[in-house]
DNA sequence: TTTAAATTTCAGTAATTACTGAAATCGCGG
DNA sequence: CCGCGATTTCAGTAATTACTGAAATTTAAA
């Protein structure tokens, strides 16, 4: 795989990235270069391609199949895994959005929810503060609700109210 | 400022989760105990209260003003800055949300700008390639529109958009 | 000015996280 | 069940990032 200079400006992009999304570059990097990609390709191919160790590779793909970014084939006739990605980027995104609620908002609701409980029995912290708290958790629920909401709404609709963008406002009066 | 234990539970948590949003523990713990505390404190409370050095937390707080979740304020014959954060998690999350697109996708969306229209130039990269670095660029510069009608709208508005979840899909029909 | 508190800067170090390469394991074909 | 290619694991190390403390700078009161 000898890396176009246009592909090479996107992945080590995405790898630039990575930082800020709390991947570590090797993941941003490979899931680009799949992402791009048109054919899957092995372990040993990207490997090759980034120049990163095989068994980085190895845990990488891992991550990003926990991911569901990342998806494994094979071809007929050879034992190899191939990798390729997810290409519509609308499903990429819902899966990047599902695993961040998975691991951050999830748990940190859960804290919060032990934080209130917690604070029924406990008289020091000062009211003001545990409304805050009780404030915080009830916001993360209702944006939570709602994005499941629109998690499950069909792509057309989906598509329809954002390209109203905040004409919405009109029709819900 | 002693710390409460369910106060301390909360900052630890914030911080525990830093690292998945690109910020160091320092600064979402500072972040936390700010978003919690009945007054606005001064930089040596903080370093005290959660036992950092006193320049971290000088670091940490510019990190935060620069992200316009705390500010600076004073009180009567007493010159060191007192800073407290926002109160207000509508305004927070959308001080966040405006911090993120500046840093990850403003810049993303002028290399891939410069990825398509290097395109045009380069014959190497294969057709279906381009496609889709320009079909991404196409669908962050829509996601991205929409967050800016999004994020102008009344708040008023926005929370009745959302507590109606997805019957929005009933009335645009 | 001068002085001293308050804040910031930054070089050095600590802590963390990412990556490598060798060894172990897996799993299929013979 | 043996042998080999493919994959994974993991201990060690490299690279990065975060933090500290001392020194420099700023600020404002005297």
């Amino acid at each position: 795989m000898k890396l176009t200079p246009t592909v090479q400006r996107c992945i080590l992009h995405w790898g630039e990235m990575a930082g800020r999304w709390g991947v570590s570059r090797s993941v941003a990097q490979i899931h680009a270069l799949l992402f791009l990609a048109p054919q899957p390709l092995t372990a040993d191919e990207i490997a090759e391609t980034l120049t990163v160790a095989r068994s980085n590779v190895s845990v990488s793909l891992k991550e990003l199949q926990s991911w569901d970014l990342v998806s494994v084939t094979h071809v007929l006739g050879d034992r190899r895994d191939y990798f390729q990605a997810r290409k519509d980027i609308w499903e990429v995104l819902a899966m990047i959005m599902d695993g961040r609620k998975k691991r951050e908002i999830d748990p940190t609701v859960q804290t919060l929810r032990d934080c209130v409980a917690e604070g029924k029995r406990d008289h020091e912290t000062p009211q003001e503060v545990k409304e805050r708290i009780a404030t915080m958790l009830e916001f993360i629920e209702e944006v939570s609700g709602w994005y499941e909401q629109i998690r499950g709404m069909p792509r057309p609709t989906l598509l329809k109210l954002m390209r109203m963008g905040s004409k919405v406002a009109k029709v819900i009066g």
